[in-house]
RNA sequence: GGCGAGGUAGCUCAGUUGGUUAGAGCGCAUGAUUCAUAAUCAUGAGGUCGGCGGUUCAAACCCGCCUCUCGCUACCA
C-alpha cells in the first residue's frame, strides 16, 4: 500500500440556494468530519476543505423570483450553511465560497492554463436567445410543450410531466420564461473539454487501479466509461459566475460544474500559502466525500480537468453515500420535506451529538436509508442514554459513593479484569480498520461496544455487593471502570465530539491522543468531578411534535408552493359543445406489460364498451377501480399506445404533487349520462 | 429503452477468495439484578438470504431469466 504523508479531505460544496438538511449531514459532512478528527487525533497532517457553491442558473432564477440579486441569495444561504456546520462541529479548516475573489482568480487561471495548452475544443452551436432580455437562455429558462407527452410547461432540459430529458430545440412553441417572448435561435461559441481524450487513462486509473472504491462509485464510473465519453461544454451563456477569461468569452461564464470543484483548490489556497503540497505532492492523499449525485463529476470530469492541467494529483478515494430519505419520502428542498439543520439546532439545543450519532448509525452507506423520528428517539434512549450515558454515570456515581471521587488504585488483577482490559485494544483496532475503509456505521458500532463492555464488567463484578466485604477489590473494579470511561472519551471523540468533551469534564481530564487508547492514563488519586447526565431521554411528545410539524409544513407548502395554472384563453360555447364527455363505468382493468404508468381499461360508456389506455397505474391498482364511475371524453380521436388502440380519455384531476384522482359523479348515475 | 447499485430476522445492516448449525445492533419474550436516566446483564424465539432455473461434491456468494426499489443516462426519440 502506498505511503502518504498528508491528507486532503474535501466535502461536496452545498449549493447556496437553500439551507442544509440532515441528508447533507448524513451523506457527506458527518462522515468526513469523523474521518479527519480521527486522523488529527493520530497526529497526521490533514485538511478538511469545504465551501458553498454559489454559481449556476438555479440561483439566478431564485434571485429573480424574490426580486433580489444573486449575490443577496448566496450571501444569505452561505451564512446559514456555514453557521449550521460550525454548530454541528464539522471541523473545517476552511469553509469558503465560490463567489469570492481567490476563487474567481483560481478558476480563471485554471481555465486559461487549459486554454493555452490547447486542451479545449471550441464549438459553435445554435441556442435560444431572448432579444428583449438581451441574453441567451439556459435550458431552465425555456418552457414549452413537450414533444412526447404534449404537456405544457416542459423545461428546455426536461419535461417534468413525462420525465423525458429534452433538448431545448425539441420543444414545441418555446417561450422565454424571462419575458414570455418566443426566443430566436442564435449562434454561440463554447469551449468543450474533450473527455474522450482521457478515457483510456481513466479506464486504467479507475477500473484497474481503484477496484477498492465502493461498489456504487465503481459501478457508476464503469457504466460511464463503457458507454464512451464525449466532449463536454465547460462554458455557458450567463452573467452569473466566473467570466470566461479568454477572447470571445464576453457575456459567458464557466459552467458551474467546471468552476465548483476548482473551489476545493481555491479554498485550500485561502487557508494556507502551502496549499500546493496538498494538491501536487505525490505523497499527498486526496479524498472526496460526496453524495451519489456527484459521482460522475468527481470521478470522471474533475479528474479529467486535473489531468489536463497536468500538475495535480488525483483523488485516492471518493467515498460516496447514497441518499437519506425522511419518514419514507425523498428529502426535497422545494417541497420543504426535510429536517433543516438550523431549525434542529434551535429546537434541540445541545443535542448535536444525538443527531450525529443517529445519522452515522443509520448512514446510507450502501443503499438509500430512511430517517424517522421514532428511530431517532429509540437510538437516543436505548443506545446513547442506556448504554453509553448509563455506563459512564454508573462508574462516576460509584466512585463518588465509595471513594469520594478519587481514582482508587488497582490491586492485583484477576483473569476477568485482564480479559476485560485486553478487549480495549481489540476494539480500537476494529474502529481503526473500519474508519480507514470508510465504514463509519460499523466503526461507531464497534466504539459503542466499549460501553457495552463496561456495563457487562459492572454486572459481572457487582461492586455494590462486594463493597460490603472487600473494599480493596472494589478499588480495582472502579479503577478499571474509570479506565474504560477515559478510553471512551477518546474513542468517541471523532463521532461525538461534544459528548466526548463533556465526559472529559466529568473526569476532569485533558484531551488525549488516539494512541493513548488502551493505555492506563488515569492517575491514582486524581479527583473527578461530580457527574451530570451525558445524554437525556427524549419523550414521546417531543418526537410527536416533530412529526406533526413535518406534516403541517408539508401540507402548507404544497398549498402555497404550487401556483394554480392560469386560466387558458376563452373559447366559445360551440367549442365547448364539441367535447362529448360522458359518465362511464370501468368494467375491466389490467396493467400493460413493460410500462410504468399505463393501464388498459374497458369502459362501459352507455354507448358501447370501449378500450381506453390510461396513464394512472402509479396511482390506482387495476383491481380497486373496477366498477368505478368516471368521466370519459368519448369523441377524442383514437390513438395507438403500446400497440393498443385507446378510444377516448379518462378525465383526471391532478393534485399539486402530481397525484391523480378520478372525476366521478357523487352518486351513481347511468353510464352514458352526458357531462355538461 | 440502455446502464449501475440494492433486495439477507419485525426494523437497520454485516456476511471476507463459494465450504459445517447464515451473523450483529435495536425491538420482542423469559430469567437475573438494583450502583445507574425502570437504565443493566444473561438466555431465547424469529430467516425457503426477492422469485425461478443452471454450474458445482458444495451457492446468500458464480451464471441465466424474471421481479421490486433507488439512481444515472446521449446534440436517442
Amino acid at each position: 500500500m502506498k505511503k502518504f504523508n498528508r491528507t486532503l479531505v474535501t466535502t461536496a460544496l452545498p449549493y447556496a440556494n437553500g439551507p442544509v438538511h440532515i441528508g447533507h449531514l448524513a451523506g457527506v459532512y458527518v462522515p468526513a468530519d469523523i474521518y479527519v478528527r480521527y486522523l488529527r487525533m493520530k497526529g497526521e497532517d490533514v485538511l478538511l476543505i469545504g465551501g458553498s457553491d454559489e454559481h449556476g442558473v438555479p440561483i439566478t432564477i431564485k434571485a429573480q423570483k424574490e426580486g433580489i440579486t444573486p449575490q443577496d441569495v448566496v450571501d444569505k444561504y452561505h451564512n446559514i450553511i456555514k453557521d449550521s456546520f460550525e454548530k454541528f462541529g464539522i471541523s473545517f479548516d476552511v469553509y469558503s465560497r465560490t463567489s469570492n475573489k481567490v476563487h474567481h482568480e483560481t478558476a480563471s487561471e485554471f481555465f486559461k492554463t487549459l486554454h493555452e495548452k490547447g486542451e479545449f475544443v471550441e464549438k459553435t452551436s445554435e441556442q435560444y436567445y431572448d432579444a428583449e432580455a438581451n441574453q441567451f437562455l439556459a435550458d431552465r429558462y425555456i418552457t414549452g410543450t413537450c414533444p412526447h407527452c404534449k404537456s405544457e410547461g416542459a423545461y428546455g432540459d426536461q419535461c417534468e410531466s413525462c420525465g423525458t430529458s429534452l433538448n431545448a430545440t425539441d420543444l414545441i412553441d418555446p417561450r422565454s420564461s424571462i419575458t414570455g417572448n418566443k426566443p430566436e435561435l442564435k449562434e454561440t461559441k463554447h469551449w468543450y473539454l474533450p473527455l474522450d481524450k482521457y478515457e483510456p487513462y481513466l479506464k486504467q486509473w479507475i477500473l484497474e487501479e481503484h477496484k477498492e472504491w465502493k461498489p456504487n462509485v465503481y459501478g457508476q464510473c464503469k457504466s460511464w466509461l463503457d458507454n464512451g465519453l464525449h466532449p463536454r461544454a465547460v462554458t455557458r451563456d450567463l452573467n452569473w459566475g466566473v467570466p470566461v477569461p479568454v477572447d470571445g468569452g464576453e457575456g459567458k461564464v464557466l459552467y458551474v460544474w467546471f468552476d465548483a470543484p476548482i473551489g476545493y483548490i481555491s479554498a485550500t489556497k485561502e487557508h494556507t500559502p502551502d496549499w500546493e503540497k496538498y494538491w501536487k505532492a505525490e505523497d499527498s492523499k486526496m479524498v472526496h466525500f460526496i453524495g451519489k449525485d456527484n459521482i460522475v463529476f468527481h470521478c470522471i470530469i474533475f479528474p479529467s480537468m486535473l489531468k489536463a492541467e497536468g500538475s495535480y494529483i488525483l483523488p485516492e478515494n471518493v467515498p460516496s453515500n447514497e441518499f437519506l430519505n425522511l419518514e419514507g419520502d425523498k428529502i426535497s428542498t422545494s417541497r420543504n420535506w426535510a429536517v433543516w439543520l438550523h431549525e434542529y439546532l434551535e429546537e434541540f439545543p445541545e443535542k448535536q451529538d444525538v443527531l450525529r450519532y443517529v445519522l452515522t448509525a443509520n448512514a446510507p452507506e450502501t443503499k438509500d436509508n430512511d430517517f424517522t423520528w421514532k428511530d431517532y428517539q429509540a437510538r437516543n434512549n436505548n443506545e446513547l442514554v442506556a448504554i453509553l450515558g448509563n455506563f459512564v454515570n454508573r462508574a462516576l456515581v460509584l466512585t463518588h459513593k465509595y471513594f469520594d471521587g478519587k481514582v482508587p488504585a488497582a490491586g492485583e488483577l484477576n483473569d476477568f479484569d485482564k480479559e476485560t482490559l485486553a478487549e480495549i485494544p481489540t476494539i480500537k483496532a476494529q474502529v481503526e480498520k473500519n474508519l480507514e475503509t470508510y465504514h463509519f456505521r460499523e466503526a461507531l458500532k464497534e466504539a459503542m461496544n466499549l460501553a457495552r463492555l463496561g456495563n457487562k464488567y459492572l454486572a459481572d463484578t457487582e461492586p455494590w455487593k462486594v463493597i460490603k466485604t472487600d473494599e480493596e477489590r472494589v478499588k480495582t473494579i472502579m479503577n478499571i471502570c474509570l479506565q474504560i470511561s477515559t478510553n471512551l472519551s477518546t474513542l468517541m471523540e471523532p463521532f461525538l465530539p461534544f459528548s466526548a468533551n463533556k465526559l472529559r469534564e466529568f473526569l476532569n481530564i485533558e484531551p488525549l491522543a488516539w494512541e493513548n487508547i488502551g493505555e492506563n492514563v488515569i492517575e491514582v488519586g486524581h479527583q473527578i468531578n461530580k457527574a451530570s447526565l451525558l445524554f437525556e431521554k427524549i419523550e414521546d411528545a417531543t418526537i410527536q411534535a416533530q412529526v406533526d410539524k413535518l406534516l403541517a409544513t408539508k401540507a402548507a407548502n404544497e398549498a402555497a408552493n404550487k401556483p394554480v395554472t392560469p386560466a387558458k384563453e376563452n373559447i366559445n360555447f360551440d367549442d365547448f359543445m364539441k367535447m362529448d364527455v360522458r359518465v362511464g363505468t370501468i368494467t375491466e382493468a389490467e396493467k400493460i406489460a413493460k410500462t410504468k404508468k399505463l393501464l388498459k381499461l374497458t369502459v362501459d360508456t352507455g354507448i358501447d364498451q370501449r378500450t381506453v389506455v390510461s396513464g394512472i397505474a402509479e396511482h390506482y391498482k387495476p383491481e380497486e377501480i373496477i366498477g368505478k364511475q368516471v368521466s370519459i371524453l368519448v369523441n377524442l380521436e383514437p390513438k395507438k399506445l403500446k400497440g393498443i388502440e385507446s378510444q377516448g380519455m379518462i378525465l383526471m384531476a391532478e393534485d399539486a404533487d402530481g397525484k391523480l384522482s378520478f372525476v366521478s359523479p357523487d352518486q351513481a348515475v347511468k353510464p352514458g349520462s352526458e357531462i355538461r
